[in-house]
DNA sequence: TGCTAAATATGATACCCATCATGTAAATGT
DNA sequence: ACATTTACATGATGGGTATCATATTTAGCA
C-alpha cells in the first residue's frame, strides 16, 4: 500500500537508523537486508524502492551516521572520558562508528570507503579543534595519536572477555593520553 | 585418497596457515570453507576431517596465529616502526592477527574469544617487558596506551582511502607514542 | 602380500541471502 | 470523485554456504 510521502521519508530514516544501528553491532556482512526491513518494521520487498542495492545501503548508512556523529568539538576531557567509558564499550550498536565499522570497511565500496576517509578527517579536525592551547604541529600529533588510542582502546576492550583487563584497557588508556596531552601542554 | 600422517599434519598446518591469512585479509564471515580448503589445495570433502566445524576452525586458527606471533618483545623502537609502517598497513593478510582480527571477534564463539582474550594479554606484557627503563606504574600504561595507539592507527590507516592522509596517521602515531614513551622516562 | 582403517574427493542437502516480479491499496493531482 | 501513480507486501529465483553421505584410494599393519 501507498504511504504518505512524510511516511515514505520517515521510513527511509528508520531505515537508516535501525542499519546503523544493526551495522555498527553486527558488522556489514552479518546484517541481511531483510533483518534490516523487519527492524524497522518494514518487510523486505519495499527495500529496493529507496536503495538500489545493499551496498547502496551501506555507503547511505555511513554518510547518515557520520553526518549525525558530531562528536568530540566541545569538551574534549569529557569526551574522551565518555568514549573510553564501559558504556560506551557496551553500547557498539550505539556507539562510535569508528570504532564499530572501521575495521570493516576495507572491503566496501569506494564510495563507502571514501565516505569513511572523509569522517575520519572531520574526525581528527574536531579534535584537534578542540586543544587550542597546543601550536599546530604538537596539536595535530595530539589529535591523530590520542583518536589513534581511542579507537584501538574501544575494539580491544570490546574483544576481550575478562572484564578486569577490558577495564583496564580503558582505564589506562585514558590516563596515557591524559599524560600525553599534559605533558606536551606543560612542556 | 589416504596420504601419510606426515602429510596429514602438514596438510592441517597448511590449513591454519592459508585460514589466518584469509582470515585477516576478508574478515572470519567472508571467507567459506570451501575456500580455505581450495587455498590449501584441497577440496571441502576432508575440512570435517579436521575440523569439527568452522567455528572450530575459526578457534583453531586464532591459537595457531596467536601462537605464532610473539612479536614486540625485542627492541620496542624498531617494533613500533615497522608495525606503524604504510608495508604492515598494506599487509593485513601477514600482519598483526590483533588489528585484522580484534575487531571481528565480537561475535565469535566464547572460545575464540578466550583465546583472543590471552592473546592480548601477552601482548601487552611483552610491551611492558620491553619498557624496562619504566617503574611498574608507567609502564603498565605505556604497554596498554601504546598498544592501543598502534592497533587503532593501523586500523584507521586501512580504512583510508587518501594515502597522504592513510600515511600522516600512522607518521604521527609513530611520534606521538615515541614522545609519550620518551616524556614519561624522562620525568 | 593382502586386509583394514583412514584421509580426501565427489556429490548431495537444506538453508539463507540479495534481488526481482507482481499484486494491492492508498495518496496525490485533477 | 476518479484516474493514476507509487510505496509497500507477498512470493519467486538463482546462487552461495555449512554440513553430511558416500566413494575411492592408499597408508599402516598383520
Amino acid at each position: 500500500m501507498k504511504v504518505s510521502r512524510e511516511q515514505m521519508a520517515e521510513n527511509r530514516r528508520r531505515i537508516l537508523d535501525v542499519a546503523s544501528r544493526l551495522f555498527r553491532d553486527k558488522g556489514f556482512d552479518a546484517v541481511s537486508v531483510a533483518e534490516v526491513m523487519k527492524a524497522a518494521g518494514l518487510t523486505h520487498g519495499g527495500f529496493y524502492g529507496h536503495f538500489s542495492s545493499k551496498d547502496d545501503l551501506i555507503a547511505q548508512t555511513l554518510a547518515h551516521v557520520l553526518a549525525a556523529d558530531s562528536s568530540g568539538g566541545g569538551d574534549l576531557r569529557a569526551y574522551i572520558d565518555a568514549y573510553l567509558s564501559p558504556r560506551h564499550r557496551d553500547n557498539a550498536a550505539g556507539g562510535c562508528p569508528t570504532a564499530g565499522l572501521a575495521a570493516d570497511i576495507r572491503h566496501q565500496t569506494p564510495t563507502a570507503r571514501s565516505t569513511m576517509t572523509e569522517g575520519l578527517r572531520s574526525q581528527i579536525d574536531r579534535i584537534g579543534k578542540a586543544l587550542p592551547e597546543l601550536d599546530p604541529a604538537d596539536r595535530r600529533r595530539a589529535a591523530i595519536g590520542s583518536w589513534a588510542a581511542m579507537v584501538g582502546a574501544v575494539i580491544i576492550a570490546r574483544a576481550i572477555d575478562d572484564p578486569a583487563l577490558s577495564d583496564e584497557v580503558l582505564e589506562q588508556t585514558r590516563a596515557w593520553i591524559d599524560a600525553g596531552i599534559s605533558q606536551v601542554s606543560a612542556g
